[in-house]
DNA sequence: ACCTGAACACCGTTCAAGT
DNA sequence: ACCTGAACACCGTTCAAGT
């Protein structure tokens, strides 16, 4: 040993230039994004994710805590995607029926994340408080009042995420099979649902049909119990 | 080996009397509710519903065909305890908003169900074609035209699920946290939420003053727009 | 027809060890 | 700080074998 050999400086990093690491937040959404697009969320675990990315399923754990973690980036993300330019455009219960039905349209692709949205708090969803920044606006700009926004949109999110399952359900959700005669009334009325006279078979959207109706009742409800004084 | 052998009838069944089985969909699904009353979703593995019931895992598929089978016969039990009574004794509008409400505060309780109820077609779960056709009846007693009520029914539901999991969301929910001064007038409304000035801090079910006001204009808006003519 | 025991093909997560 | 490899403690489900 010399005593230059003491004074060796190993591989050492210049100062300021942290190591350029294989995962990132962003990596981590996309490849689990491409991964939804590819597979579904039956596809999404945290073996394929990391494969997907070249690493070690344990590496993940140095970018998120949890699963959860990653499917909330992923919440985050298509939360972008969800409409809100129409508050600053169009008036308050047109704006609100484009948003509702593009925040539907959205998650009714990404079912799993419902409870995600649901239940985890907005802190580190950045693009989440931003919709909501966007929509708290619109409804003050219509002269709403500030302590009834929060309660109002909540109770429209509620809508969106049922409607979201709804657009999911099979086409014979209602089929009551062998139960018909005990359920007759049920039965006839799912059987004219959306037509009048039994003979015409419409094609029809049921979800959509469900949803436009609900929206429509549910602005002009709030429009006329909770919204600005005219 | 005497003749007598030969001929020998081992243990056998008297005809027409099936052998006493250990398990039967009625004692799987009381298990399976005790199971999740102490212990949550989470306990409700079918390998504990095994142990619970003194029998193999592997036993219960003689009963049921997955997991989700099993899912299924606890929502039909459970959705015996959503009251429709209202529907025979009041008007149309006090019905729903008391069918709603218990409907709601049922499956606060059994989120995980919800994908299972708004996702499974009704056959094979007679209590809940029942349910089904006490609120048809309701409705129709009301003066509504049968082609309207499934789709005001799945509104109504949408919005009843999707408040289910409200229930469960964490009080600090909306809490921005760093991201507040990016967020003002959401924040603001977030702090302002049932109380105008900010210095009465009243205790407040935030849950069910968002469901409370959601209910009241879904009601009102379908009985304007949907409902009986008048 | 109904149950057991063993096995299968997965999960998410942890942790010592390396760089 | 970040990644690997191996292990852990589970899952739901299948299936040959028994009665």
């Amino acid at each position: 040993m010399t005593e230059f050999a003491v004074h060796h400086v190993p591989t050492r990093r210049r100062a300021g230039r942290p190591p350029q690491a294989l995962l990132s937040s962003a990596r981590i959404t996309k490849a689990a994004l491409k991964l939804v697009s590819h597979h579904g969320y039956k596809g999404l675990t945290m073996a394929a994710l990391a494969k997907s990315l070249n690493v070690a399923p344990s590496a993940l754990y140095n970018h998120v805590s949890s699963k959860q973690d990653v499917l909330l980036l992923v919440e985050d993300h298509l939360m972008g995607r969800v409409e809100v330019c129409a508050f600053a455009t169009e008036p308050w219960d047109a704006a609100v029926a484009k948003w509702a039905r593009s925040y539907r349209d959205v998650f009714a692709a990404h079912l799993p994340l419902i409870p995600v949205i649901a239940l985890l708090p907005v802190t580190n969803a950045p693009a989440t408080v931003t919709m909501y920044e966007a929509v708290t606006q619109g409804f003050l700009a219509a002269g709403w009042a500030r302590e009834s926004i929060i309660d109002a949109v909540v109770a429209l999110e509620s809508f969106i995420y049922g409607s979201a399952y709804d657009v999911n359900a099979p086409e014979d959700i209602f089929d009551v099979g062998s139960l018909a005669s005990e359920a007759p009334d049920f039965s006839a009325a799912v059987a004219h649902r959306g037509n009048p006279d039994a003979a015409a078979a419409i094609p029809r959207n049921d979800a959509d049909a469900a949803f436009t109706l609900g929206l429509q009742a549910m602005i002009a409800g709030l429009a006329a119990t909770a919204g600005p004084r005219k």
